[in-house]
DNA sequence: CCGGATCCGAATCGATACTG
DNA sequence: CAGTATCGATTCGGATCCGG
């Protein structure tokens, strides 16, 4: 038994050991979204010392979780490997129930493309999603999201290069939404779209307001459960 | 911006920041099972230093995750609150992820009543369960396990004290298994209940063997994916 | 620029001892 | 029972450096 184990044959154990270290799940978590390079995955966290992310991918591997494959076209990537993808509902499920928690943002704290569009991906309500196609600003973050039968696309405009899944769309989108970290209230259903608007949260810089409505239909998550009730005696 | 913090306004991020510290969520795996006092929680994750079992306890109430109640009956129990109870699914979900990496066990690693129990619930295929009334041993650990109407209730006997929900059930059950570690094999479908028992990783003390197979259909859970295949290029 | 490796101080963790 | 206190062992974070 190594010294850090926990020491338990269990699966859950299993499982923080394999992905429970200090920015593991954030490495998983802009993977999911696509193949990174190393520095792609720097950028993406900010505040990760390269060191530790080049410790976590390789204990990534090791566990199974992660792959490093040289590109054709010079360099190479970090990808998920079938069983890394299949922690996907669980963060999403991670995020939903994060987002729940998620108060006003602290100075320093930034979107990153990657987290914004897990975050999308997190709020994206099948059952009730309406059709889409916007462009979505938080800070210097910029998407393409789109909504078509159910499903979510989301396609990545800053950088200004189309990793993967082809160029982007070449229609005008039919929005386009400048939001500040303010969107929460609105996904979280604390503020309705014309409140939110109202209080300079976000402005719908090209396109209808209406939009909004559908956005707020398509992307939400309720809101967190009061911690003073629910005992169990 | 806290020191320690990951920097990102995001839902993975927060909840990372609230249940993604060491031993964390393996605390929360115990509480799942019911209400626990200090000294259970030190019983269950036997590896773990008291000091940051402490500061785990105090960094999960300021989450809003964990409650403290001092009980009627003398003593207190730290107990989940309505929020940190969301996570139920989600580390359902972890452990049978887990599961799938779990090998042999490690020298020295332990089973505890709190891991078994839900390791049981994770594996636990509603869609496949069979009725079933049976006594599982594992090591030192003893569980009664009851299936009925596609629901699962699993009461520990060890220690011998009936701690929440009830005293044990009065009747007998149909059943007593004694198994190693190795019904892990068993429940990921590696062996086929008279292969488990023929290769000693467990026996039917008491009852007839057929339940195994009842066994096998309502608990388990499908061997990890390859790692070598998958790639996305 | 890409993909790291190395070094070092600061913070955290783990083990043991001790206390109301 | 329910924790604190202490202290050495690890890990993390920040910065720098280096070969392609």
């Amino acid at each position: 038994m190594a010294a850090r184990s926990y020491g338990q044959y269990c699966g859950v154990t299993t499982a923080v050991e394999l992905v429970g270290e200090r920015w593991a799940l954030l490495i998983v978590r802009d993977l999911l979204v696509g193949p990174r390079r190393y520095t792609d995955l720097k950028r993406g966290l900010p505040r990760i010392p390269t060191n530790i992310l080049s410790t976590r991918l390789k204990e990534l591997q090791a566990g199974g979780v992660v792959r490093r494959v040289p590109l054709a076209s010079c360099g190479l990537v970090y990808e998920l490997t079938e069983y890394g993808r299949a922690l996907e509902p669980i963060l999403l499920a991670i995020g939903r129930w994060g987002f729940q928690a998620m108060g006003e943002p602290a100075a320093g704290d930034v979107v990153t493309p990657d987290s914004l569009t897990m975050a999308l991906r997190t709020s994206f309500q099948t059952a009730t999603a309406q059709d889409l196609d916007l462009e979505l600003h938080v800070g210097d973050v910029a998407l393409r999201v789109q909504v078509a039968g159910g499903e979510l696309q989301v396609v990545q405009l800053t950088p200004a290069a189309p990793p993967v899944g082809g160029p982007a769309p070449e229609a005008e989108p039919q929005a386009v939404i400048v939001a500040g970290p303010g969107i929460r209230r609105l996904i979280a259903g604390e503020v309705t779209p014309a409140e939110a608007i109202e209080q300079d949260l976000l402005a719908v810089v090209r396109g209808e307001q209406q939009l909004l409505e559908r956005f707020a239909r398509t992307f939400h998550i309720p809101p967190t459960p009061s911690t003073s009730t629910g005992s169990t005696p």
